[in-house]
DNA sequence: TACGATATTTAGATATGCCTAATTCTTAGG
DNA sequence: CCTAAGAATTAGGCATATCTAAATATCGTA
């Protein structure tokens, strides 16, 4: 078993892989746990250690496949946990995430398997993440970053990879939710901001860093 | 918000305070929570300061109303996430303790409000343990020791004080349970043991030690 | 390619929560 | 009412996870 602190590392390794494929740095860490960076190489020696990263000095680390399994069971508990809140408890989606920062600690195999049951073996979360199985199996699913989007093409808002409150606050101020329709109606060339149609009702305008954080399936 | 560690210690002062009445003593806690006495008073010192228990030096702590209130929302929480896995996700009441342990530390209030509504506000866990509402308020409930039970009377099984796996199961072997009728038989003299009848169907005997760690209502 | 900016690591501290060993306090029996 | 056993505290350490400041490594660009 790993400790809280561990654990909140691997899963911020595995997802910072997960989208560049490359080593993670310590500052990238640094920053998303909001420590210092000191902080961070001694933990990823420790992390070392275990096998559960390669970590080269002064070059970063990479999730191992004993450290990606890992990661896959915290966000496959993160996301169960989020949808119990949403479908059973009557939480909005955007309100759910710091408890279930907290609830994907709880260590017991046999509670996420009831719970997955009980949610009927949900494969996608409330903000559309895809939810690993107990095996640590995604499920199928082609999605791009919005800023990759072409304009003119619709997507279906899939999931949201910047999980502040202040972010997901802004999302439901001007409307955006998983789930929703958008499509590009034009791109701002000198700052990648872009004018976006939501569900065929209303425009607005997103700034890139916005669309950088927002993945969509077409 | 406190510390996991103080919270633990908070809820172990409370249940023995509660069941003596008296001070609680360095090493009851040493031993219900399996660590050394010198810890203890470590940690004495601090919920002391904290407002949270009233410490005498070499005479044990009381808790102070702002530390009950704190206990009691413990114990609020340990038992709706017992009620939530027995009554939702069809676990049996012997095996929920372990992770209600870990539940019962999980901070959000509203999370805790919803999960009682969701339940229909019980009064009762399956234990047979009371649950406080969010205000802290225990449901009337007049109970005793079973060993301090007469001969004869009929008692329902309303609580088991002492939560270890081993005697969980070993009540389910013998098959007691919350909400078992019983009534005493007899009572050895020489080692205070009990004869029990189960339900009208069965009989056993219990040891004094036993029958000092269920509650009954009559 | 060399330099300066930035990233990373090392060294030395700090707070928490635990330990052991030694000391002091409390209390029950003679 | 004194003493010895048991209970509690103190003193000194250890591991984890964090920090700051100083030293070192990497990398883009002139």
């Amino acid at each position: 078993m790993h400790t809280l602190t561990e654990e909140n590392y691997l899963k911020a390794i595995y997802r910072i892989y997960e989208s560049t494929g490359d080593s993670v740095s310590t500052t990238a860490i640094a920053e998303k746990l909001q420590i210092n960076a000191a902080s961070v190489t001694d933990m990823f020696k420790k992390l070392g250690q275990q096998k559960l990263v390669v970590y080269e000095k002064s070059r970063g680390v990479k999730p191992t496949d004993k450290g990606k399994k890992v990661a896959l069971q915290i966000l496959r508990k993160h996301r169960l946990w989020e949808t119990f809140m949403v479908e059973k408890l009557k939480f909005s989606w955007d309100e759910v995430h710091e408890v279930a920062e907290q609830l994907e600690h709880v260590h017991s195999d046999i509670l996420i398997e009831r719970l997955d049951q009980l949610l009927g073996y949900p494969k996608f979360d409330p903000h559309g993440d895809p939810i690993p199985d107990k095996n640590g199996k995604l499920p199928a699913q082609v999605s791009i970053l919005l800023s990759q989007g072409k304009i003119g093409h619709p997507y279906r808002i899939s999931g949201v990879s910047e999980n502040t409150d202040a972010f997901l606050k802004y999302l439901n101020k001007i409307g955006l939710a998983p789930g929703s329709h958008v499509s590009i109606v034009e791109i701002e060339e000198f700052d990648g901001s872009m004018k976006l149609s939501i569900d065929n009702k209303k425009e607005i305008i997103l700034s890139r860093q916005a669309a950088e954080n927002l993945s969509v399936v077409s």
